[in-house]
DNA sequence: TTGAAAGGTGAACCAACTTTCAACTTTTAA
DNA sequence: TTAAAAGTTGAAAGTTGGTTCACCTTTCAA
């Protein structure tokens, strides 16, 4: 959606106008790249959605490869900050995890096109994919850790567990907020998640 | 490896011959597919690993998209098959899903092709991707089940569950598995994902 | 008011691939 | 032994879609 990043990929248009165009480019491709994937999506496609010419395209990036990379990076911080926003500073580390993932399940299903895009750098642009999954896994660690600081997670939890925490709630969002149809709301999920966090899945002895 | 399907996609061959091309087909596809995705490979690309001629390759798929299809069918089974080949009728519940993971990861070190081949079915051929993960998570679904019919397991387990564990098992793939490099054996991260299973990651009280 | 910079246009160029085809070789089975 | 079936060949046809380019329009500061 937003823009944020000042990326040297993208030549910076210096008038309102051509930040609008931009604008109206990156949106269109989103859409286009969501719906059919890089490759088979076509750059005059792209500007036929955004509502211009062909050739329009190259005044704001050198090639297909340049737009989809700035989208990802777009796309990525979009992300994370949609789930850094649900969290509030009086919540205890267990339900910071339940709110970041219904945040995430939110986020995701209003936006269906982030899966695809960001599965799709794996493609494309490996190195933002596998940094988008190392940022997000570091940001799972540090939380794990301030949780073991306060005593309410097992101190030995590490990288590990922060990959599989990670793996979780892109599955069940692949699963629910995506795929969705039918039942499941993304509070039933994120609490089902939440429980196997807690508690694990062995019966009580 | 092994192409256990009688795929309709594949004109199936008539002769040991036959049989022989169109396994380098496959073998060469792997590789090919794996190490530039679907897009960059090239079926001239293929038959040359293969060592035959362009032309030939018609003999045998109707087109590269059939190829796809027919190699996606062939590693899932792959995938699924090396799971259950690991799993004993006397471990408990616990040691199973432990099994299984370890399994998982030994086979993805060993075919660092997999991930990028089920990975691109998703924009290729959704609904083998689909279908893939379905029917991981529905054999998740029945381990689950029996764990908690034999006492080990909560019995208010379910779906939601079973895609978070899959969802686990991917992502310490991805990263120990396939990038892996450095340290972590296949065996230290089963075991940490099976203590995150067993207890959760809460403190103990 | 004006001219230079920014932005917009779309036909045409071009490179890369998939797929076809008609002739050729090998295998099979009777 | 032989002819039909199966398999092989690689040049060439056909397609697709990214990128270029020369020209036009709009914006904006002086």
């Amino acid at each position: 959606m937003t823009a944020t990043t000042t990326s040297g990929d993208s030549k910076t248009p210096r008038t309102e106008r051509g930040r609008k165009t931009l604008r109206k480019l990156l949106d269109a491709s989103a859409i286009e790249f969501g719906e059919k994937g890089f490759h088979e999506a076509s750059v005059s496609s792209i500007t036929r959605r955004a509502g211009m010419a062909l050739g329009s395209f190259y005044t704001y990036f050198d090639s297909k490869d340049a737009l989809f990379r700035a989208l990802v990076a777009d796309m990525s911080d979009n992300v994370k900050s949609s789930a850094r926003a649900a969290l509030a500073e009086d919540m205890s580390a267990l339900e910071i995890e339940k709110a970041a993932l219904k945040a995430f399940l939110d986020f995701a299903a209003e936006h269906n096109e982030v899966y695809r895009i960001i599965d799709e750098a794996e493609f494309v642009d490996p190195a933002s994919y596998r940094r988008h999954y190392e940022t997000i896994a570091q940001r799972i660690s540090s939380r794990l850790e301030k949780g073991a600081k306060s005593g309410e997670f097992r101190p030995d939890l590490g990288e590990i567990e922060a990959w599989a925490i990670m793996g979780m709630n892109v599955f069940v969002g692949l699963r629910y907020a995506v795929w969705g149809e039918e039942g499941r709301t993304s509070a039933e999920v994120a609490n089902a998640v939440n429980t196997l966090l807690a508690q694990g899945i062995s019966a009580k002895d």
